[in-house]
RNA sequence: UCCCCGAUAGCUCAGCCGGUAGAGCAAGUGGCUGUUAACCACUGGGUCGUUGGUUCGAGUCCGACUCGGGGAGCCA
């Protein structure tokens, strides 16, 4: 019985011949009655963006008992004949010949996703229910095109997918708060001689965390197999409380042997071309109701940014712009300063009006491990501000030179200790290389214009907050 | 963590100068119709986030707390 069913998507790709029987499975978004004698009911299974009609005639031996019952949110099984629909609204329906209730709802009235509209602060106190919502739905079948998207840009680029740990006892990722992971009994801590916790007592011998990062793990890799990405999650323990933060997030880390900035920049740009493009080929219906329901000019935004190069500015450039601007910023702008949110914001915003690349940073505001220019001033480093989203991307070519790397980190008041293992790949074959990191789920608001990225990820992690 | 805003029916919201609560949708019943978030009528549904205070009287004013949102910082 369960093998004959076929997807709500293959029936309405046209797959099927007119007259076939088909089975679906899915649940009931609206049931309509008329009294010509017949119901009909909106049906999704989550295979593509459009529902399922679905005739039922008054005929059916459980009308009465069960179709007219039928609420928001049953889950049922349909057999019946596909056939051209006589009235607007779509091409093809099914004249049902059995309607099988799967899935009753316990309580009509408390259902929580009803067909009407719902905000996403709602949906999200909802995150288990929230799959059955043409937003969610959209959303979860635009971030796998996505994903798979990425993958072949790589994998047809020559990189190999490298999954690097999830947990690290590497305290100097540097990029963000860490999680700790542990399996010390919290509240008996064992302690060493000088009163400190004995963390040689811990799982791993040492303090471990939950990885912020995948870049060192992953440079480590490139010089041995030029052309690597990370794709997983990642972890930041920021008490951070915005719509472009999350504590799990996923990201994706190109890392490339004999490469320098302006070759990761291109990267960066193709691929961004790339995966835009796909999506819309893969997903018209969903980035249709995308354009409809939550940002107008979201498709317009993506064909656009297709066909335009990339616009790069020197971070020296940036300020200049940002000092003629005849906008009024909360905080002055000068050189040397990082740049802040509002000043992101005018150069991708108003200044540019799509994504914009800033590259070669002062040293002061960037990591370590970023190659110093020949200015000594500047790092090789370079950001992806993207409208509404902030940083997108964040990347830089990597200080390939051991006498420069390890002044930066005594510089930086660092150990040097901690990184021998990194210092290694200087010593031992050392080329030019670079990367960046993508930020995955501000990526996908990019793409779909929904504003917060808890509705970009199926259950979103953040301060507290770790339901479901 | 900081600043601002909010919390009233299952959902979205209104509720004026303090006088014990209202709409639309959803649900139930009936009517009508190859319908498209259908439509029409009726019905049920609320200790107004929690807690303390002011007051004869608090959804309304004040304090604290909890949760949510926007922004900042942090970050991708």
């Amino acid at each position: 019985m369960l093998s004959q069913a076929v997807s709500i998507l293959e029936v309405l790709a046209g797959k099927m011949a007119m007259g076939a029987e088909v089975v679906v499975q899915g649940w009931v978004r609206t049931r309509r009655d008329s009294k010509a004698g017949i119901s009909f009911l909106a049906v999704t299974d989550g295979s593509c963006f459009h529902p399922l009609q679905i005739i039922a005639p008054n005929t059916l031996p459980n009308y009465e008992s069960t179709v007219l019952h039928l609420t928001a949110g049953c889950a049922v099984r349909v057999t019946g004949t596909l056939s051209a629909s006589p009235a607007k609204g779509q091409a093809v329906e099914v004249q049902a010949t059995d309607i099988e209730l799967i899935g009753d709802v316990e309580n009509p009235e408390t259902y929580p996703i009803s067909p009407k509209h719902h905000t996403v602060e709602y949906l999200r106190e909802y995150a288990h229910l929230r799959s059955r919502t043409n937003l969610i739905g959209a959303v979860t079948r635009v971030r796998a095109s996505l994903s798979y998207a990425i993958h072949r840009f790589f994998h047809e680029h020559g990189f190999y997918w490298l999954p690097t740990p999830i947990i690290t006892t590497s305290d100097c990722e540097g990029a963000g708060q860490m999680f700790r992971v542990t399996t010390l009994d919290l509240a008996h801590l064992p302690k060493t001689p000088e009163g400190q916790i004995d963390y040689a007592q811990d799982y791993f011998g040492k303090e471990s965390f939950l990885t912020v990062s995948g870049q060192l793990n992953a440079e480590s890799y490139a010089m041995g197999l030029s052309k690597v990405y990370t794709f997983g999650p990642t972890f930041r323990a920021e008490n951070s409380n915005t719509s472009r933060h999350l504590s799990e997030f996923w990201m994706i880390e190109p890392e490339m042997a004999f490469a320098d900035l302006n070759q990761i920049a291109e990267l960066a740009e193709n691929l961004l071309k790339f995966i835009f493009k796909v999506v819309l080929q893969e997903r018209p219906d969903d980035m249709t109701f995308f354009e409809k329901q939550v940002d107008a000019k979201c498709i317009e935004r993506l064909d656009h940014f297709i066909h335009e190069p990339f616009v790069h500015l020197d971070y020296t450039e940036a300020v200049e712009i940002l000092l003629k601007a005849k906008k009024k910023f909360e905080f002055p702008v000068h050189w040397g300063a990082d740049l802040q949110s509002e000043h992101e914001r005018y150069l991708a915003e108003e200044y540019v009006g799509r994504p914009v690349v800033v590259k070669n940073y002062p040293k002061e505001i960037k990591a370590f491990y970023m190659r110093m220019n020949d200015d000594g001033k500047t790092v090789a480093a370079m950001d992806v501000l993207a409208p509404g989203m902030g940083e997108i991307i964040g990347g830089s070519q990597r200080e390939e030179r051991l006498a420069a790397l390890e002044k930066r980190i005594v510089e930086l008041g660092l150990d040097l200790k901690s990184y021998e293992w990194y210092l290694d790949l200087r010593r031992y074959g050392s080329v030019p290389h670079a990367g960046f990191g993508v930020g995955f789920e501000r990526l996908m608001g990019y793409i779909t214009g929904v504003a917060n990225i808890r509705d970009l990820i199926p259950f979103p992690r953040t301060p507290k907050n770790a339901r479901f």
